[in-house]
RNA sequence: GGGUUGUUAGCUCAGUUGGCUAGAGCGUCUCGUUUACACCGAGAAGGUCGGGGGUUCGAGCCCCUCACAACCCACCA
C-alpha cells in the first residue's frame, strides 16, 4: 500500500516540485523569439499560433533582500492559482518570476548591516558599495527563490528576470533617451521629499503623513516705517530665517492696506514684502503667514508665483545653515528651541496654540522629513497620465474590484511630475553626464549617454561626468510587463499585453499607474488586459500585520506544519478582490483536513482498484442512482470553477471543490460505493476532481497522481476534465434517497436519548425507490434492516412527505416522541402559513414570475401533504 | 477637506442581474471507535443581515438618511 493513514506533505513537497522543474513543464510551448523559417519576413508565430488564447503573468518581483512575508504567499497562491488552471485548461501559460533590486528597501537592510558591522557607507566609494549590494543580493535571492518553490509556484525559472538585469537597465535607458529626446525628463531645483537618515530624495508616493500634536506659534513682525505689525502663525519658527516674504488673503479686509509694504524679519536685519495671495487662509490663526520658499512645499510655489529669492536655511543633513552665527550649525530642533526663547525675550513671542497636523515622515526610519530645494530628474506626466488616462477610460483595462478603475483615473489626473532620481547607490545608474569642461560653453551641460560602468567620459573632445544618481526603483519597474516578456519593437510577442497584472491593492498608484503609463508610452499599448487587485491579510482579529505588534505570520512556518497546499488553501478562502481581510490559522488548518480527506478518497479507492491494474479508464457506465448523481454534481462543480475563476472569485472555487469532493464525493459517493463497486466510475471522477483541485493543492494532488496504480504523466500538465455522461433523471432521483437517509438519521437521532445503543429497521409500505435501494439505504442510514411493511402501520411515521416510512420503534419509546413531533408540526404550519400569505396576495400572483408561483403552490401541497401526515402519527400514538 | 470600502452566526467571511425557510469554515453542544480518513462520521444549537425611512408583489441586495469602523488622497501655515 502506497498510501499511508495521513498524508504528510512535508515527506512529498521538495520531490515533486523537483520533478516538476525537471520536467520542463512550467516552460510555455510558445517560442517568444521571432521564428522565419518561410524566409518571408514574416514571424512566422503570427500566422502559427497568434489568435490563439494563451495566459501570461508575471509575478510583482518580491524584494531580494530577504524572506517572503504573507502578502507574497497571497499573491503565489493567486498567480500560481491562476497559472495553473489555464495550463490545464491547454492554454501555453507562462508565469515569469523576479527578483526586484528594490533600492531603497534594499539599501537600507544593507546599510543597517553595515552599520552593525562597525562600518559606514561613506568609508566606501560607489562603484565598491554597488558591488558589495550585488553580493549581499545575490546572496540573499536564493533564499527567496527557494521559498516561491515551497509555495508551489510553476513559474519559468529560465525566464526569471532581475531589475538589474542587463536587458532590463537597457530597455529603462532606451525608455529615458526617448522621454529625454521628446523634452519630458528635465532636471529641476525643486523642493523634494528628502530624508535626512537616508539622504535621499522621495516621490510623493512614497511619503508617509501622520497626524501629530504640535503648536502653533503666534510671532510679532514689525513693520518698517510704522509703528505698527503683524502676527504671523507658524509651526516651524526655525525656518524664519528662510522667510522671503509674509502674505496675507488678497480679500482679507483687515490687512489689504499693508500689501507692499514692508516688515522686519525677527532676529535679523532683512526686511521682507507683504503680499497678497490666495495661499493665505483668513480663517487660520492670524491669516497671516510667513513665506518659506526653500523649506515648504505651498510656499515653494508662492515664491513661484511672486519671484520670492529661495534662501536655504537647512542643510541636506538637517542642520542650520546660511543663518546668524549663534543659530549656525545646530539642529532644528535645537534652534527652534533657541529661537522661541530669543523671541520670547525680544517680546515678539505672542502666543501658542497647541494643534494637531499632520507631518510628513520617512516610511522606512520615520524621520521627519525636510522639505529640501534639490537639483533632481523630473518627467513631466502630463502626457503620459493624459494617454493613460484615455485608454482607461476607453475600458481598456478591466478592474477587479471594479472601482479602482476610478480611483486610478482619479489620481492620473491630479498627477505632479515624478520625481525619478535617488540618492543612493544601489540602483540603476542615470545615464546622464554633466559637463564639466568650463571652457566649452557651447555644449549642453547634460548629455545623456548609456555608458554608466564610466564614471567619466569624453565626448568631441568635451569632458562630462556621471551624474551619481539612480533611478527610482518604480521607474525601472513600471517597464514590467515589458521587459519580463522581452517585448522588442516590431516584433509579434504572443505574450504582450499580460492576461492580468496581479498585484497589490497599496501599490495601485506607485506601481500599477505607472506601467500603465510608461507601456503605453514604449509599446502604444495597454500593458495588461485585466487587473486584480489584493487587499492586505491582516491577523486574525483584523489588525495589520507589523513586527512591533508581534503579529506577524510566516507563510513558511505555516507551510513546515500543515503543507504548502493547506497554507494555499487557507489564504485563498473569505479573500475577495481588494480587501484588507484577516487571516488566521484555522483556515490553513481547514486546508490541511481537506488534502487528507483527499489522500483518504485515493486511499479508499486504490483499495478498490487492484494495485496492479494499469489500464487508466476511457468509457464508464453509470449502474444506479448515485453515480448518476455524482456526475451532475461533478460537473456542476466545475461549471462553477470555470465561472469563478474568470471572475477572479478564488474563495468561491475552492469552496466549491470542498464540497464537493467533501460533502458529496465522500459523504454520499463513495459511502455507496462500498457496496456497488465501479472501478471505472471511481477512476474518472477521482482523476476529474484531482485536477480541478490542482490549481489550489497542487502539491497534494501531484502525489496522490503518482501514487495511484493507473495514472501516468504529472497531474500538473493534464488535460482539464471533460464534462461526465449520466442520465439526469436517475441522479435527481438519488436526492430522494439523500432525503430518506437524513431524515432517518435525525430522527434516530431524536430517539436516541431515550436509548443510546439501540437502533431501529426501517419498514416501508408501496415504495418502489426504497424497495429497489433497500441495501443503500440500510447501508447509509446505518439501520440494520429495511423490510416491507406487511400489514397495519406500526412504529414511527418518518416526516417525508412522499414516502410511507416507518422506524420499526416500540410503542414506549414513540410516546417520547410526541413532543418533538407536536413541535414539529407547529413549525411546517407557520411555514405553511407565510407561503398561503404570499399567494393570498393577488399582486404576487399577478407580477411575479410564473415558475416562483408555481413553485410555492408545490411547497404548499407538499408542506400540506406533510402536515396530515405527521397529524396521522400524532393520532397514531394516542 | 475630498474619496473609497465595510458593518450578515461566538470568530473570519460568502451571499454575482432583488425571488423559496440567509450560507461556509473555525468554534460550541449531543451522539458515535461502521476496516479511506478522529486531520473522522452522524446530528443539533446559534442571525429581527448596524439604526431609521422609502421603492417593490417581494429588500441582506436598490434609493435616502443617521451611526460606527477601516483605508487612501490632499498644500491646513
Amino acid at each position: 500500500m502506497k498510501f499511508a493513514s495521513s498524508y504528510e506533505p512535508g515527506e512529498y513537497e521538495a520531490d515533486i516540485y523537483a520533478a516538476w522543474e525537471a520536467s520542463g513543464i512550467f516552460n510555455p510551448k510558445l517560442n517568444t523569439k521571432p521564428i522565419d523559417d518561410n524566409r518571408n519576413g514574416v514571424d512566422d508565430r503570427v500566422e502559427t499560433y497568434g489568435a490563439a488564447p494563451k495566459f501570461s503573468i508575471v509575478m510583482p518581483p518580491p524584494n531580494a533582500n530577504g524572506n517572503l512575508h504573507i502578502g507574497h504567499g497571497l499573491t503565489v497562491a493567486i498567480e500560481d492559482s491562476l497559472t495553473r488552471y489555464y495550463r490545464l485548461k491547454g492554454l501555453p501559460s507562462w508565469y515569469i518570476p523576479g527578483a526586484d533590486h528594490a533600492g531603497f528597501e534594499t539599501w537600507v537592510v544593507y546599510e543597517r548591516n553595515l552599520e552593525q558591522q562597525g562600518h559606514s557607507r561613506f568609508e566606501y566609494s560607489r562603484d565598491e558599495l554597488y558591488a558589495r549590494v550585488w553580493d549581499f543580493v545575490a546572496e540573499q535571492r536564493g533564499n527567496m527563490e527557494l521559498q516561491l518553490r515551497a509555495l508551489g509556484a510553476s513559474c519559468a525559472w529560465d525566464d526569471l528576470t532581475f531589475t538589474l538585469d542587463e536587458n532590463v537597465v537597457d530597455r529603462v535607458y532606451t525608455t529615458f533617451e526617448k522621454m529625454w529626446n521628446d523634452g519630458m525628463i528635465y532636471r529641476g531645483k525643486k523642493l523634494v521629499n528628502f530624508c535626512p537618515k537616508h539622504q535621499t530624495a522621495f516621490a510623493d508616493i512614497e511619503v508617509e503623513h501622520k497626524d501629530e500634536p504640535g503648536s502653533l506659534w503666534d510671532i510679532e513682525y514689525k513693520l518698517v516705517d510704522s509703528k505698527e505689525s503683524l502676527i504671523v502663525s507658524t509651526t516651524r519658527p526655525e525656518t524664519l530665517f528662510g522667510d522671503t516674504a509674509v502674505a496675507v488673503n488678497p480679500d482679507d479686509k483687515r490687512y489689504q492696506r499693508l500689501v507692499g509694504k514692508k516688515v522686519k524679519l525677527p532676529l535679523t536685519d532683512r526686511t521682507i514684502p507683504i503680499i497678497a495671495d490666495e495661499h493665505a487662509d483668513p480663517e487660520y490663526g492670524t491669516g497671516v503667514v510667513k513665506i518659506t520658499p526653500a523649506h515648504d512645499f505651498d510656499d515653494f510655489e508662492v515664491g513661484s508665483r511672486h519671484n520670492l529669492e529661495r534662501i536655504q536655511v537647512i542643510s541636506e543633513s538637517g542642520k542650520m545653515i546660511n543663518v546668524p552665527e549663534k543659530y549656525d550649525g545646530l539642529s532644528t530642533a535645537e534652534c527652534r528651541k533657541l529661537v522661541l526663547e530669543d523671541l520670547k525675550n525680544q517680546g515678539l513671542l505672542k502666543d501658542e496654540h497647541k494643534i494637531n497636523h499632520s507631518v510628513a515622515h520617512c516610511y522606512k526610519c520615520g524621520t521627519v522629513l525636510e522639505p529640501t530645494l534639490k537639483e533632481q530628474w523630473f518627467v513631466d506626466v502630463e502626457k503620459l497620465a493624459s494617454v493613460a488616462i484615455s485608454h482607461l477610460e476607453a475600458g481598456e483595462i478591466k478592474f477587479y474590484p471594479e472601482s479602482k478603475q476610478k480611483i486610478l483615473i482619479n489620481y492620473l489626473r491630479g498627477l505632479k511630475d515624478w520625481n525619478i532620481s535617488r540618492q543612493i547607490p544601489w540602483g540603476i545608474a542615470i545615464p546622464m553626464f554633466r559637463r564639466v569642461d568650463p571652457e566649452a560653453t557651447d555644449e549642453p551641460d547634460w548629455i545623456f549617454d548609456r555608458r554608466t560602468n564610466l564614471s567619466e567620459i569624453e565626448k568631441g573632445g568635451v569632458k562630462y561626468v556621471r551624474d551619481e544618481d539612480t533611478f527610482d526603483t518604480w521607474f525601472s519597474s513600471s517597464h514590467w510587463p515589458i521587459v519580463c516578456t522581452d517585448w522588442t519593437s516590431g516584433n509579434f510577442n504572443p505574450y504582450y499585453p499580460l492576461s492580468v497584472m496581479e498585484t497589490a491593492a497599496d501599490i495601485l498608484f506607485a506601481w500599477v499607474a505607472r506601467m500603465i503609463m510608461v507601456g503605453l508610452y514604449v509599446t502604444g499599448e495597454v500593458p495588461f488586459k485585466e487587473v486584480y487587485l489584493h487587499g492586505l491579510v491582516l491577523d486574525e482579529h483584523g489588525q495589520k500585520m507589523s513586527k512591533s505588534k508581534g503579529n506577524v505570520i510566516n507563510p513558511m512556518e505555516l507551510i513546515v506544519r500543515y503543507g504548502s497546499d493547506a497554507f494555499r488553501l487557507g489564504i485563498l478562502r473569505g479573500r475577495s478582490a481588494g480587501m484588507n481581510q484577516a487571516f488566521s490559522e484555522n483556515s490553513v488548518i481547514s486546508g490541511r483536513n481537506l488534502c487528507n480527506k483527499l489522500w483518504n478518497i485515493a486511499r479508499f479507492i486504490q483499495s478498490v482498484v487492484d494495485e496492479n491494474d494499469k489500464e487508466a479508464p476511457e468509457t464508464y457506465s453509470t449502474d444506479n442512482m448515485g453515480e448518476d448523481w455524482i456526475c451532475r454534481e461533478i460537473n456542476e462543480c466545475l461549471d462553477q470553477i470555470d465561472k469563478n475563476m474568470k471572475a477572479y472569485r478564488f474563495s468561491e472555487a475552492v469552496e466549491v471543490l470542498y464540497q464537493t469532493i467533501w460533502d458529496k464525493y465522500a459523504d454520499w459517493f463513495l459511502e455507496s460505493q462500498k457496496i456497488y463497486k465501479n472501478v471505472n466510475l471511481l477512476k474518472i471522477t477521482l482523476e476529474s476532481l484531482l485536477i480541478a483541485l490542482h490549481p489550489f493543492a497542487p502539491f497534494v494532488t501531484e502525489t496522490i497522481w503518482q501514487n495511484l496504480s493507473w495514472t501516468t504523466g504529472f497531474i500538473a500538465s493534464a488535460k482539464w476534465p471533460s464534462r461526465l455522461k449520466f442520465d439526469p433523471i436517475s441522479a435527481e432521483n438519488f436526492e430522494n434517497i439523500k432525503a430518506i437517509v437524513t431524515e432517518t438519521r435525525t430522527t434516530m437521532q431524536l430517539l436516541s436519548g431515550a436509548n443510546k445503543k439501540k437502533s431501529y429497521g426501517l419498514l416501508y409500505d408501496n415504495d418502489s425507490i426504497v424497495q429497489d435501494n433497500k441495501l443503500l439505504i440500510k447501508t447509509l442510514a446505518k439501520v440494520p434492516d429495511v423490510n416491507n411493511l406487511n400489514g397495519s402501520p406500526r412504529g414511527l411515521r418518518l416526516a417525508l412527505a412522499n414516502h410511507e416510512l416507518y422506524l420499526d420503534v416500540p410503542e414506549e419509546i414513540v410516546i417520547k416522541y410526541k413532543e418533538a413531533l407536536t413541535e414539529r408540526i407547529l413549525l411546517i404550519g407557520r411555514e405553511l402559513n407565510s407561503l398561503n400569505a404570499r399567494l393570498m396576495n393577488p399582486n404576487y400572483v399577478e407580477k411575479a414570475p410564473a415558475h416562483l408561483v408555481k413553485e410555492t403552490r408545490d411547497q404548499i401541497n407538499e408542506k400540506e401533504s406533510l402536515i396530515a401526515r405527521l397529524k396521522d402519527q400524532l393520532h397514531y400514538i394516542k
